[in-house]
DNA sequence: TAAAAAATTTAGACAAGTCTAAATTTTAAT
DNA sequence: ATTAAAATTTAGACTTGTCTAAATTTTTTA
């Protein structure tokens, strides 16, 4: 099969993929922590493989064989996260690493398995939807906190940032998925908002409106 | 930590360790499917890392560092193992490569949490002891099949063979994990055995009587 | 649109882990 | 107690994936 190097270079270049066609080498080595030179390389190695297309100093996307593997590996991910925070009470700000590493398990005979024994759940703990056997999975794009208006209200669906320190703060505030909330005001100054949850009131600031989402 | 080959290399030794005080190189290149000059130049680093002690051409044992790197291995194959059989339905024969790879899962936190999940299981879909999180557990050798007298009567309690074909044909005779089998008669010509089980009386060969353990 | 800045690639080096072939040490056999 | 055989180690090479520094290409800016 493939290196786990290369499903996570695979792997970034999907994620990558979200906003744009192609995928420069700097915005790799930024999410990958390594240089801009060892994305070059990898990258003529996977277009070798005919896993990306590259061309240089063009930037690279994926091959149809290519996006099958990431999406494999993110359906791995997101459901061993399911797994850890659902069947062994893990918190959800600490589930990443492992899953990180979990998601390089080989077998897909046994992550279907896993699939069925959870019950084959759709979104997992941030929200994210996970892609079924088949690689099959809606993956439509939803809208940060920031975007809505005053008076409005909405629910909490998902994070666009998965470190721990920015889930641990919505999970004081009781931000957590699913959670209806209304926006009172945004301050125009800093564009940081009030907003109303279930449970009390919160002075948000953009930065956190800007990574935390709603449908 | 330690990379995954150092780990398998950790595991080979302590394995190799039961029969023995010392380990040689040639006995841990043939476990590892590798070559002699690999493993010395391996059992350097090992030794540079003081998880084990080697002296040029004496063979190598484990220290206190690397055997409980080695048991902590152990203990994350044969829960994965049990997780695989008893919550995803997988067969004995079917675990063993992937919990080869599970074993290499890092967080130590995961794997205690999984054995609570499952109820802290004693021992493995082989009958294989599972360490606690101390390490600590009781890893009296089973005798084979191959010593009951006969007449005598024991009870199938592990394998010494954990190879898909071995634990098929095992399956396929019934001669698992718990069942109870009396000693017909042994046929001098070849060593093979005669033998009643719950089930069925079967005529096994040295070579299944010498791999198949019992209380 | 030419120069400066930014992005990217190439060249050459390095570490981990492996291999083959040759050299060395240990063990077995006479 | 030598010699032959077996086991082990060393030397040198190769692969993967990484890095720094230098060279090249693209983009930006004036």
């Amino acid at each position: 099969m493939n290196t786990l190097a290369e499903e996570n270079y695979l792997k970034s270049i999907y994620h990558l993929s979200f906003d744009a066609e192609t995928v420069s080498t700097n915005q790799i080595a930024a999410l990958l922590n390594t240089k801009a030179a060892s994305v070059s390389d990898m990258l003529k190695k996977l277009a070798d493989k005919e896993l990306v297309n590259y061309a240089k100093y063009q930037g690279a996307s994926l091959t149809p064989a290519g996006k099958k593997i990431a999406v494999s590996i993110i359906r791995k991910h997101r459901l061993w996260e399911y797994f850890l925070v659902e069947k062994l009470n893990f918190k959800w700000d600490e589930v990443h690493d492992m899953a990180e590493e979990m998601e390089h398990i080989s077998s897909t005979e046994l992550i279907d398995r896993l699939d069925k024994f959870m019950g084959y759940p759709r979104r997992d703990p941030h929200g994210d939807p996970i892609p079924d056997s088949n690689g099959n999975f809606k993956n439509h794009k939803l809208a940060p906190v920031a975007t809505v208006k005053v008076n409005a209200s909405c629910v909490i669906s998902g994070v666009s940032d998965h470190s721990p320190i920015f889930l641990q703060y919505l999970e004081k505030h009781k931000l957590t998925i699913g959670k209806t909330i209304n926006v009172i005001d945004v301050i125009e100054y800093d564009n940081s908002m009030i907003i109303q949850t279930e449970d009390n009131k919160i002075h948000i600031s953009r930065d956190v409106a800007n990574n935390l989402l709603i449908i």
